[in-house]
DNA sequence: TAGCTCATGTAACTAGTTACATGATTTG
DNA sequence: CAAATCATGTAACTAGTTACATGAGCTA
């Protein structure tokens, strides 16, 4: 679950209320990553009890009180350790979410982190073009069932190019910052 | 949810107990789609009360009683149903399950559904690049924050880009049978 | 003899969706 | 005058995960 650390990278890249981070979550984030503003609102809540936002309440003039959330301390130390910790189970949008909170915690430990996604996508993808190899040899031949079979299996191979050709765009970037030479 | 359409596609390609569909969940099908044998034997149960499945108990020297599960009228009758059947929502596994299913039910609708799906892709593709341009015309230049951001923006042309290759490789797949020549 | 495979299940929990509710202001 | 935007919330539901339970046979 993460919902609450890619909350914590947009509430440090700007304060806002529930209402403007569902618009966020419309657009930019959420482009890969959808969030109904009742799921944003309960989880601000439960991030509010455990220390991590604080909630400054704006009268506004005809129109009903904003809760502008900011991180707080604990919010940012949180975000440090999540952005440091492995996940294996990580998704790409969990990783994205990383990427783009890396100026809020140690880039170098997110770089670490895609290194190890990358492997075991790189991996995932050699066992794709096996099968393929093995159980496709002629697909130009391919009729039915094992035409619909192998469509899939080459979705699966173009999904894998994608996310490794990705982590290394993204590796290359990280480890030659233009700011360190 | 698919799940039961998933299930009821693997089931048509060959029937199966629980314990079995979970393996197979997590082999070939379960590359890009996990599900826990919990959920499977739960959706099973509702699926037998739908009536979409029947249940043949096989017993078995040592090991306990195995329930296989064969798809009914009613269960083939559904899939045809749900494979023509447009669905806006449908994510990139849920067709890879309908391109997997195509030979039990209308292959032609199931290309409409993938041409709707690609449109929507290029134009998101179209979306990003647009962004790509606008906010990032020097990404050699970027340092930091803005990196990042451009990085995750890179993920996503690639995702989308991935996305309509494989559409289209799909579609011509699809719409040049061999064994209508 | 410890751990894996086969085989099914219950219970409790977490995450996320859909529907409903309110109410002023601004825009077409 | 209708619809969209701003702004927050509750309640009920669906989907999916984690933990626990049982028990025989097979393998290292």
């Amino acid at each position: 679950m993460a919902l609450e650390h890619a909350i914590l990278v947009s509430l440090s890249e700007r304060a806002g209320s529930g209402y403007e981070l569902t618009r966020r979550f419309e657009k930019s984030i959420g482009l890969f990553w959808s969030a109904t503003h009742q799921q944003i609102y309960r989880v601000l809540k439960r991030m509010e009890e455990a220390g991590w936002v604080a909630v400054d309440v704006v009268a506004q003039s005809g129109r009903p009180d904003k809760k502008v959330y900011t991180v707080s301390d604990r919010g940012r130390a949180e975000l440090v350790r999540w952005l440091a910790e492995p996940d294996p189970s990580a998704g790409p949008v969990e990783l994205a979410v990383k990427i783009r909170g890396a100026t809020f915690g140690d880039p170098a430990k997110v770089a670490e982190e895609i290194v190890r996604h990358r492997a075991k996508h790189a991996e995932r993808l050699d066992v794709y073009r096996q099968i393929e190899k093995r159980d496709f040899p002629a697909p130009a031949a391919l009729t039915g069932r094992h035409l619909h079979q192998y469509l899939v299996l080459r979705g699966g191979i173009r999904v894998e190019e994608g996310q490794v050709e990705w982590f290394d765009e993204v590796l290359t970037a990280l480890h030659h910052p233009k700011d360190a030479r």
